[in-house]
RNA sequence: UGGGGAUUAGUGUAACGGUAGCACGACUGACUCUGGAUCAGUUAGUCAAGGUUCGAAUCCUUGAUCCCCAGCCA
C-alpha cells in the first residue's frame, strides 16, 4: 500500500492501540466477511479498507472469508469475482482465505453445548407463530410453548434436525435469553433453521444451516480475530454477538475467544446509489449495461471505468471513520481520482469531436516527427514523438467564428498554438450548404516549430491536435452522474429508474481521432487526453478499433464561464 | 408510544475543558506550450435552550431532528 499512514486516530484505531497497550490482543487480527451473493462496491470498499488498513498498520493480519450460511442466496460465482475485486483493490489475504461453512461442524459442537447447558431449545412454533409471539417494537413478546422443554428432548431433536428427518420450516434452535428485552434480537433468536438445498461449497453435507447472529461471532472466534469491524446497522446485534460467545464459555470448560465488535458508518455518494437492493433494480431492469457498467458504483465498475485502486483508497482515508451516516459529493471522489491520475498518467492527444484543418502553407505529402512531453509532472516519463502533416484535425469546441469575449481559442483572423507544433492562424471557415463548418483554412508560421515564436510573440491559447493521415479511430464512452438527482437518500421506495437516469449520464463518440501513440493499447490502461480528461481502454476494444472510456474530466474553467455567462 | 446510534461551514472531517483547524466545493487573482497542474487569497460552522466553570464543540439537564431494529436474510 502506497497511502500514507493517516496522521490522526480514528476511534477504532485509538481502541486497536489501547487493546495492544494493555496487553489484551498481541496481534491485530481483522476480516472482510462478505455473502457471495452478490457484487462488491464502493460500500464494501469503505469495509475492506478499514478492515484491511487496520491490520496493516499494527502488523496484523487480515482474512478474507465467504460468509456462506445461506444456500439458498449464494453462488460459487460470486467467489471468484469478490476475490478479483478484492486483491485490485490491494487489500492481501495472504493465505488467510476462508469459508464459514467450513466451520458448520464447528459451531454445531458448541451449539450442543448450549442445549446441554439450557441456553438453546427447539421450537415446534410456524415462523408465523414465531412472528407474532416475538412481539413488536412497544410491545413484548411471549414465551414460546416449548422454551421449557428438557435438554435431552432438546438434544434428541436437534440431532434428528440434523438427520434431515424433519421438513424445511418445521423447527428451528433458538437461543433462550429474553422475550420481554427491549432490544428485538435478544427475544430467543433463531439460531438454527432446516434448509434441505444443495450448498455451494458444502454439498449435500447439512440440511441445518446457521443463522448470521449464531454463526458470525464463532467464525471470528475460530479464526482469531481480534476486532470484528463492521456496518453500524450491527450495532444492535452486538449485545448478541456478545452473548452468544459469553454463553458458550460459560457452557464449556474451554474458553474460546471473544473478539470485539466494532461498528463505523457506512456512507452515500451523491448522484448515484450504493445499496445492494438499488444497484439489482438497475441491472436486472436494464438501465445500466450489466455489474460492471462504468457508470456503477461497483468494484467491476469502476475498475472498467478506470478508476484507480490508489486513489480510491487515499478517498476512503480522506473521508475517515465515524458513526456518521455521512452523503459525501461525488466531487471529492473525483478530486482524488484526478489528483492520482495527474501524477501517473501519460498525456496524449485525442480529438474528441474532429473539426478538420488544413495547413495551406505546409508542403503537400510532408510529415515531420515532433517531439511530445509524456507526462509534465513526471520528467521520468520522458518524450515521444508525433506525427505533423498539412492536414490535420482540432476540436470542433476550440473554434468560434464569432467567439464571446473570454474565448481564447481558434478565431477566423486570430492565431493560436498546436501544441509541440507550431503557430497557426485561421484564414477562412469552410461551410456547407446548411451553413455548419466543415472545415478550416490555416497558415502556419515555420519560425515557431516545436511551439515558440522566435520574436517572442505570444499566443492566448494552446489547442491539442491529430495529423489526419496518421490518426488512429476511435469509440470514445463519456460518463456523467448516473442519477439526476443529487441526494439517493431522496429516492422514492420505488423510483421509477427511467426518469431517474440522467439523460447525459452516457454519450458514446465515434470517429473520434488519435494520435498513434494511444493506439494498441491493453484494456485497462490509463492515459489523458490533454485538456479533456482521463481515459482507460475498455475491453470492448479490439486491434483495429479501440474503445476508451472517460474515467473523470479535467477542471474545466471554460465551461464554468460559459455557465455563468448564460 | 420500546431500545440502540448520530448531529461542527454547501459537503466531509479534526479539535479528548484553553486561539474552532484541514480537505473538497464555490469565488478572486498570479502563473502557465493542457482554460490542466501549481501558487496566493476570499467565502462559510459547533442542532436548540438552560446549567457547571475564570474558560464549554467538549461536562450536566431538558428538548429537536435524522438513522437502525419486529427475516427461519446478512
Amino acid at each position: 500500500m502506497t497511502t500514507e499512514e493517516p496522521k490522526k486516530l480514528d476511534f477504532i484505531r485509538q481502541q486497536v492501540t489501547d487493546d495492544l497497550a494493555a496487553g489484551r490482543v498481541e496481534r491485530v487480527v481483522t476480516r472482510f466477511p462478505p455473502e457471495p451473493n452478490g457484487y462488491l462496491h464502493i460500500g464494501h470498499a469503505k469495509a475492506i479498507w478499514i478492515n484491511y488498513g487496520i491490520a496493516e498498520q499494527f502488523g496484523g493480519v487480515f482474512h478474507l472469508r465467504m460468509d456462506d450460511t445461506n444456500p439458498m442466496k449464494e453462488e460459487a460465482e460470486f467467489v471468484e469475482a469478490i476475490k478479483q475485486d478484492v486483491a485490485w483493490l490491494g487489500a492481501d489475504w495472504g493465505e488467510n482465505f476462508h469459508y464459514a461453512s467450513d466451520y458448520f461442524e464447528r459451531m454445531y459442537e458448541l451449539a450442543v453445548d448450549l442445549v446441554r447447558a439450557g441456553k438453546a431449545y427447539v421450537d415446534d412454533q410456524t415462523p408465523d407463530e414465531i412472528r407474532a409471539n416475538r412481539g413488536t417494537l412497544t410491545s413484548p413478546g411471549v414465551d414460546s410453548p416449548y422454551r421449557d422443554r428438557t435438554p435431552d428432548e432438546n438434544l434428541d431433536l436437534l440431532e434428528r434436525m440434523k438427520a434431515g428427518e424433519f421438513a424445511d420450516g418445521s423447527r428451528v434452535l433458538r437461543a433462550k435469553i429474553d422475550m420481554t428485552s427491549p432490544n428485538m434480537n435478544l427475544r430467543d433468536p433463531v439460531m438454527y433453521r432446516i434448509l434441505h438445498a444443495a450448498h455451494p461449497h458444502r454439498g449435500d453435507a447439512w440440511c441445518l444451516y446457521p443463522m448470521y447472529d449464531w454463526a458470525h461471532g464463532l467464525e471470528d472466534a475460530v479464526e482469531g480475530v481480534t476486532h470484528s469491524l463492521c456496518d453500524i446497522d450491527f450495532e444492535n446485534h452486538r449485545p448478541l454477538y456478545d452473548w452468544f460467545l459469553d454463553a458458550i464459555n460459560e457452557a464449556r470448560d474451554e474458553p474460546i475467544d471473544h473478539p470485539k465488535q466494532i461498528e463505523f458508518a457506512r456512507f452515500n455518494l451523491t448522484h448515484t446509489v450504493t445499496s445492494k437492493r438499488r444497484l439489482r433494480q438497475l441491472v436486472a431492469g436494464g438501465h445500466v449495461t450489466g455489474w460492471d457498467d462504468p457508470r456503477l458504483p461497483t468494484i467491476r465498475g469502476m475498475r472498467r471505468r478506470g478508476y484507480a485502486p490508489e486513489a480510491i483508497r487515499d478517498f476512503m482515508q480522506h473521508i475517515g471513520v465515524s458513526k456518521f451516516v455521512s452523503t459525501i459529493e461525488l466531487a471529492l471522489f473525483e478530486h482524488f481520482q484526478r489528483q492520482h491520475l495527474n501524477k501517473v498518467a501519460p498525456r496524449v492527444m485525442g480529438v474528441l469531436r474532429p473539426l478538420k484543418v488544413v495547413i495551406e502553407n505546409y508542403p503537400e505529402g510532408r510529415t515531420e516527427q515532433l517531439e511530445a512531453i509524456n507526462n509534465p509532472e513526471d520528467p521520468a516519463a520522458g518524450t515521444r514523438q508525433v506525427p505533423f502533416s498539412r492536414e490535420l484535425y482540432i476540436e470542433r469546441d476550440d473554434f468560434m467564428e464569432d467567439p464571446p469575449r473570454k474565448f481564447f481559442r481558434l478565431a477566423p483572423g486570430r492565431e493560436v498554438r498546436l501544441r509541440y507544433a507550431y503557430f497557426i492562424t485561421c484564414r477562412e471557415a469552410v461551410k456547407d450548404a446548411d451553413g455548419t463548418v466543415v472545415e478550416l483554412r490555416c497558415t502556419y508560421d515555420p519560425a515557431t516549430r516545436g511551439g515558440d515564436a522566435p520574436d517572442g510573440r505570444k499566443v492566448k491559447a494552446t489547442l491539442h491536435w491529430v495529423s489526419a493521415a496518421d490518426a488512429v479511430d476511435a469509440e470514445a464512452r463519456l460518463y456523467g452522474h448516473l442519477l439526476a438527482r443529487e441526494n439517493p437518500g431522496d429516492l422514492p421506495d420505488e423510483p421509477d429508474w427511467a426518469a431517474e437516469i440522467n439523460p447525459d449520464s452516457l454519450a458514446v463518440l465515434h470517429g473520434v481521432k488519435l494520435e498513434p501513440a494511444a493506439a494498441g493499447r491493453e484494456p485497462g490502461w490509463r492515459c489523458q487526453f490533454e485538456r479533456k480528461g482521463y481515459f482507460c481502454v475498455d475491453p470492448d476494444s479490439t486491434a483495429d478499433a479501440p474503445v476508451f472510456n472517460r474515467t473523470v474530466t479535467l477542471r474545466d474553467t471554460w465551461k464554468k464561464i460559459q455557465k455563468k455567462s448564460r
